[in-house]
This record gives structure tokens, sequence and C-alpha cells, in this order.
RNA sequence: UCCGGCGUAGCUCAGCGGUAGAGUAGGUGGCUGUUAACCACUUGGUCCUUGGUUCGAAUCCAAGCGCCGGAGCCA
């Protein structure tokens, strides 16, 4: 069927010419001058088209009548100037062919409003609502800007594996991937469970990060970036954690941690200036609705300069800050959220890159500085989303590396193709990891992040 | 996992010891180039589950289940 997409109809300047499209009923409203307004959305855009039918039409009676919110039709007719205020465009209707009715006592997205929660119940119908529509549209342009952003700066993008058998760094409980039959699993001499016999051959999961397998491309390829589906088992209830979310992990040869800021930096503010541009009237509901403001706080991001730190100064700016917080900030100890939300938004209003942190609270591939005692870590704080990259230069170094993994108490043969990084033609390298939906979050202003992805993964919830 | 809050009509909520309410959606009628349409009437409920206190529990207490917020873990 060939149709039109209402987006490009309302941009329209052409009228009185012929066009046929495809959608959803968003409202009926019925004039005894002998026809109704029919707002029709396809999804191409936020706003809907209004369609005039008229009572000449010969399904009028049987058929116009009983169309109520979410009933998919297609229209054909002429597209002509709105004689009424309110849109500049209408389509008056020629022939109207309804696919599937919709009843109004069992749909639950009528013109009411509906919770996110309650939403969140129905997350295969969701995506009709105004709002998920538009957080949809802004993640698919956040999605396209990523890669935009990469390729145009040379980055290849390369696909690590999402079936694993090494733990890295233990950045979180790894989900375990098994063929071995749940209830009776065999087991070895000493009872534990025999993992020789499973598909793999040995313990297997899915991964909580690309960042090793990314390291070995770019010791070969220069510049890669990963952007794909991370999983994480820990038992975490909040607005910011997923089970299952996307992040996406550039990798840089020949670069160091500063490099990894401005690369950091570079790239969020090439996100916000997208959206800008490209998701205009969407953002314009997100600021009237989700959040005030957020449009003039994304232009006003994409201007500034990131505020830069190092752990140790946050360390002093927290003590004296004129603020209580439960925890005392002090040095070896890792920023709680109250102490990131106070230097993102209280102290700086602005996002905060902390560099230089602890080697004892970070893991064991970030690189050693000369002081001994911090590695080259950064992670960048965002205002309301707190953490939202996290990074480093890697320890290119081979014997600083192994004495690391024996430090962190980690068993050096399940690093072995790692090490070799660095035993054959070793190069600095850095690189960071951002949490895909946590951007969506800030850029839409949308509370909870099982709110922007379509099938939300969290403790108890794999429903659709 | 810990702390706090909340589960009442299809939906959004009020009621907080004396026998069930509003708005909205749906129905009927009226009116209208309408646009969160409007006006009148109207259908609609195991008050999350189980147990306890009480003459009497949606309301108080306890446990369970679910959801939300904060914390921890992190992205």
């Amino acid at each position: 069927m060939k149709r039109e997409l209402i987006k490009d109809i309302l941009k329209s300047s052409k009228f009185d010419i012929a066009v046929t499209v495809g959608g959803w009923l968003r409202t009926r409203r019925d004039s005894k001058g002998g026809f109704s307004f029919l707002e029709i959305n396809d999804g191409s855009c936020f706003a809907n088209l209004q369609v005039i039918a008229d009572n000449s039409l010969s399904n009028y009676a049987t058929e116009i009548e009983k169309l109520y919110p979410g009933s998919s039709l297609s229209v054909t007719g002429q597209l002509v100037e709105s004689p009424a205020s309110g849109q500049s465009v209408e389509l008056k209707a020629e022939t109207i062919k309804v696919f599937g009715f919709c009843d109004p006592l069992e749909y639950p997205i009528g013109k009411q409003r509906v919770s996110f929660e309650k939403l969140r119940e129905i997350a295969h119908l969701r995506p009709r609502t105004n709002s998920f529509g538009a957080v949809t549209r802004v993640r698919n342009n956040l999605a396209f800007a990523t890669h935009k952003f990469f390729q145009e700066k040379n980055f290849f993008y390369i696909n690590t594996p999402i079936i694993t058998a090494s733990d890295c760094e233990g950045a979180g409980e790894m989900f375990r991937v098994s063929t071995l039959p749940a209830d009776n699993p065999p087991v070895d001499d000493n009872g534990n469970v025999d993992y020789t016999q499973d598909f793999f051959g040995k313990k297997a999961s899915l991964t909580v990060s690309g960042q090793l397998e990314g390291e070995t491309h770019a010791c070969a390829l220069g510049n890669i970036y990963t952007f794909g589906p991370t999983f994480r088992a820990e038992n975490s209830n909040t607005r910011r954690h997923l089970a299952e979310f996307w992040m996406i992990e550039p990798e840089m040869a020949f670069a160091d941690l500063n490099d990894d800021a401005n690369l950091a930096e570079e790239y969020l503010k090439y996100l916000f200036n997208y959206v800008l541009e490209n998701s205009s009237e969407d953002l314009g509901f997100f600021n009237q609705r989700i959040e005030k403001g957020i449009i003039e706080k994304l232009a006003k991001l994409a201007e500034s300069k990131f505020e830069r730190i190092s752990y140790t100064e946050a360390i002093e700016i927290l003590r004296k800050a004129d603020a209580k917080f439960e925890y005392t900030p002090e040095w070896g100890a890792d920023l709680q959220s109250e102490h990131e939300r106070y230097l993102a938004e209280t102290c700086f209003g602005t996002p905060v890159i902390v560099l230089d942190y602890p080697k004892i609270i970070k893991p064991f591939y970030m690189r050693m500085n000369s002081d001994e005692k911090t590695v080259a870590a950064m992670d960048v704080l965002l205002p309301n989303v707190g953490e939202i990259i996290g990074g480093s230069q890697r320890e290119e170094r081979l014997d600083v590396l192994n004495a690391r993994i024996d430090e962190c108490g980690n068993n050096p043969d399940d690093y072995w193709w790692y090490c070799e990084l660095r035993k054959f033609g070793t190069v600095p390298h850095a690189g960071f990891g951002l949490g895909f939906e946590r951007i969506v979050q800030f850029c839409t202003g949308m509370q909870n992040i099982r709110d922007v992805i379509p099938f939300p993964r969290t403790p108890n919830n794999v429903e659709f």
C-alpha cells in the first residue's frame, strides 16, 4: 500500500492534492453538521492529522460512527487548507478503509490519562501513546547520532560477544548461560557443578561489558566502538537500573586519559545538539509535560565547558561543602550518590568529569598513575542522572598489569589473551562506557529508566 | 537486599471505625468547523489477599503479594 507519512504531509505547502495515509485513530468528534473529525496518528511524528469524514461516505453510518481510539484505518482524500484554527492542513476523506475496530470498553488507552506505572503492564500497547511515541523517536535519533558521531570520526563499529566466559573484572553479578539441567546438574568429585559437561565446556555468562574484547580491536584497528546489549544480574531496584541495557563503549589506541575525557565531552555535546535539531517537536512535548526547561538545559550544556576536577580535589570540595551528607567524604572511599549530585547540581551546575581515582576502588585494568596511589580513571557526572560515563586509560605495561591482576586477587589464567595485547606490540589506549538508556533519560526528562526502553527487564519482570 | 510510601469503578484519585464517592472513559438525549469539545441524565465496585482487634473494618493491627520512591551495586 502506497502511503504518505503524516510527518511529511504536515510540512507540505501543496494543497488540493490526493494523498493516502494509514494510522490509528486518536479521537473522533462528531458534528451534527453532518460529518466527523478524525484525528489520526501514524507514529511518524508527534502531531496528528485531522481528517474530515463527511456523512456522504458510503460507510459513514456503518463504520465511521463506530470508530474509537485505537482503531486502524487508511484514508484517501484531498489535502486542503484548514478553514479553522488549530491546524494548517487537513485531509478531506474520499474513502476510508477500516482495518480493525477497537472496543473502548476493553482498550486500556483511550483519551484518558494513564499512569506510566499502568503503561508498564501493557508494554505492547504503550508505544501508541504520545509519551512513548516521543521517547521512541528520540531514542532512535540518539542511536543514529551515536553511529553518525563515531563514523564521522573514523571509529569502526564492532560487535563484541554477548555470551562470554570472561567476567570482566566483576562489573556486576552475571547471568549464567547453560544447557545443563537446572534441577539436577552433573557434579564433579568435590560436589561442584561440572561445567566441562556444559555446552561450552566451561562456565559461560551473558556479558557485563564488551570492553576487554573491544580493546583487542582497538589494538589493531586504532579506534573502535561497540553499541550492544549488556546484562547485570544485580538485584537493583531503582529508577536508574536495568538488568538488560544497551551500552556504547569506544576504545582508542594511542590515547591517554585526557583524550578520553575530550572524546566523552565531544560525544555528549554532539548528542545534545543532534536531538535539539532533529527531535524538536518531541522535545517540545517533554519540555511542556515531562521536564520544564529541558530544551534550554540541553542547549546550555551543548555550549558549556564541562568541569574537570581530580578525585582528590572533589574530596576537598566535598569536605569544605556547606551541606550535610549522610556519608562523610573521605579520600579512598568511592563517591556516594549524594556527593556526585552535590558536585554536578549544587557546586557546578554543569556536567563534571572527575579524574584519577584511588586504585583501591577501581579495577585492575586501569592505568597506574606515577603517584602509585591513583589510576587514570574518569567518571562523567550529569545533573539529575548521576554517573553516565565511566572510563579510563588502560594499563599497557605488562609487568604493572600482571602485578595489578595479582593485587586485585584475579586469576592470571583468565586474562591470558588480554595480557598478550601488552606482550605483543603494546600501545597506550583508553576508552569509556556509556549507558544508553541513561542518556535517553537525560534527553527526555523521563524519570524512570523503565520508560525509555521498549521492554524493560528488572528483577521479577520479564513479561513480553 | 535495606528503609519509607501506596494497592478503592476500565482509567486518575478522594474517603481513613457506622454499611461506597468524584472526575474521566462507556451509554442515551441535546448542541456545535470541532480540536483535553461542551450541557443534561445514566451504566459501572470481592475497597490486593489471608488472618486478627471490634457490636461493626475500605478505614486499626499483623503477615504475604504487587507497585512506587530513596539507599547500596553500577552504566
